[in-house]
DNA sequence: GTCTATAGCCCGATAGAC
DNA sequence: GTCTATCGGGCTATAGAC
C-alpha cells in the first residue's frame, strides 16, 4: 500500500477549527494569523495557499457553521409533528449544543460578522431562524400560539433560550442546560402558548 | 462678560459620542483613531491629551453608558410596587431606549467588551440585571411568579424583551416597539407569571 | 503543498510648535 | 489645550526555496 503524506484538507479542518476557537474567544479582529500559526502548527505559507485571505478564511468558517447547525436542526426534526413537539425539539437542540459543542454555539450568539464580511445577511435569515417563525406561524394559525405578530412570538421564543443559554455559556448559571432544560423550555413555551 | 472659548469638555463630550456611535456601528477594532478625527473634527492630540490613550477613551464611554441606562432605570422606578409594575417599567424602558436612543441599546446589547478592556466585569453583573434578578426573587418569593430558578426566570424575562429589540435594531421588524409594546411585555411577563 | 523570510501598510501613540 | 508630523510596531499578504 502506497505510503500518503498527511491528508491536505486534515490540516485545513485543523486550521479551521483552531480558527473559530479563537475568534470566538477573542474576536476577529484580535486574531492574527500568527496566532492561529501558532496554535495550529500549520503555516502562514500553507494558510494562505487554501484561503486566498482572512476574509476569506472567516467566510468559510461562517458558512460551514450555519449549515453545520441547519443540517442539526434538520435530523433532531425528524418525527415530530405538532406545534409543541416541533419547538421543543429546535429547544432541545440549542440547549444541548451549548452544552456540547459550546464553541458552536458561542459563534451563532456572539459573533458579529459585519466586522469581516462586507456583505452581510444578517444571521437572522439563516434558514433556522425562519424555520422558527414558519413553525410559529403555523402555531398561531391551528390556535396552539396566542394570537399576534409570528415575528414577535418567534423572537420571544428564541429570546427565552439564548438569554438563558448566554447566562450559562458566560458561568452566571452553575448547573447544565440538561438539568435545567425543563424549566427553561416552559418559560419559553408559556411566553407564546394559546391562552388556556 | 469675559469672552470664553469653547468649553474643552463639549469637545471631549462630541468625541465619546461619536467614538460610541462608530464602536458599535463597526466594532472596537474596526475604529481608528484617525477614524475618530475625522468624524469628530477634534485632532489627535487633543483626543491623546484627555484620554490617554484608545482602551482608557472605550473605558470611560464604557461606563458612562452603563450609568446612564441604570439612572434612566432609576428614575422610572419611582412609584412601581408590584411586581408586574416594576418589571413592566423595566421593559418600557429597554423598549423605549432602543427607539428614541438606539446607539445606547445597540452597545448594551452588542458590545464585545472583552474585546478592548482585559479586566471584564461581566455586563451581566452591572446594576439593572442585578435589580432584575432580584425583584425576580421576589416575585417568586410572594407568589406572583412561577416557582423555579431566579436566574432562569431573570434570563427568561429580559430574553424576549431582547431579542425582540434585536430584530426591530436589525430592521427585520417594522413596526415600532411602542406599537408592539403590549404583545411583547405580555410573552415576556407569560414566560414567568405564576399558573393561574 | 508547505515552509521561512520579509515587504509594505496602517495604526496607536508621541514630540514639539503654537 | 490643541495642532501637525512622524516614529515604531504588528499586521496581512507575498516571494521564492524546497
Amino acid at each position: 500500500m502506497k505510503q500518503r503524506k498527511i491528508d491536505p484538507q486534515d490540516k485545513m479542518e485543523r486550521v479551521i477549527e483552531v480558527a473559530r476557537g479563537l475568534f470566538v474567544e477573542k474576536g476577529f479582529h484580535n486574531v492574527s494569523i500568527p496566532d492561529i500559526v501558532k496554535v495550529s502548527g500549520v503555516s502562514t505559507g500553507a494558510i494562505y495557499h487554501h484561503f486566498s485571505n482572512k476574509e476569506t478564511l472567516a467566510r468559510y468558517i461562517h458558512d460551514r457553521t450555519l449549515s453545520e447547525f441547519n443540517d442539526m436542526l434538520v435530523s433532531r426534526l425528524a418525527g415530530t409533528s405538532t406545534t409543541y413537539q416541533k419547538l421543543r425539539a429546535f429547544a432541545h437542540l440549542v440547549l444541548d449544543i451549548a452544552e456540547n459543542n459550546p464553541v458552536l454555539m458561542q459563534y451563532m450568539l456572539f459573533i458579529r460578522h459585519d466586522e469581516f464580511m462586507t456583505d452581510h445577511k444578517p444571521i437572522c435569515y439563516s434558514e433556522p431562524f425562519v424555520w422558527v417563525q414558519e413553525t410559529v406561524a403555523e402555531g398561531i394559525a391551528n390556535g396552539d400560539l396566542r394570537k399576534g405578530d409570528r415575528l414577535i412570538s418567534a423572537a420571544a421564543f428564541t429570546g427565552v433560550l439564548t438569554r438563558n443559554i448566554e447566562i450559562r455559556l458566560t458561568g452566571v448559571l452553575q448547573k447544565t442546560l440538561q438539568e435545567k432544560s425543563e424549566e427553561v423550555i416552559t418559560a419559553a413555551w408559556n411566553a407564546i402558548k394559546a391562552d388556556s
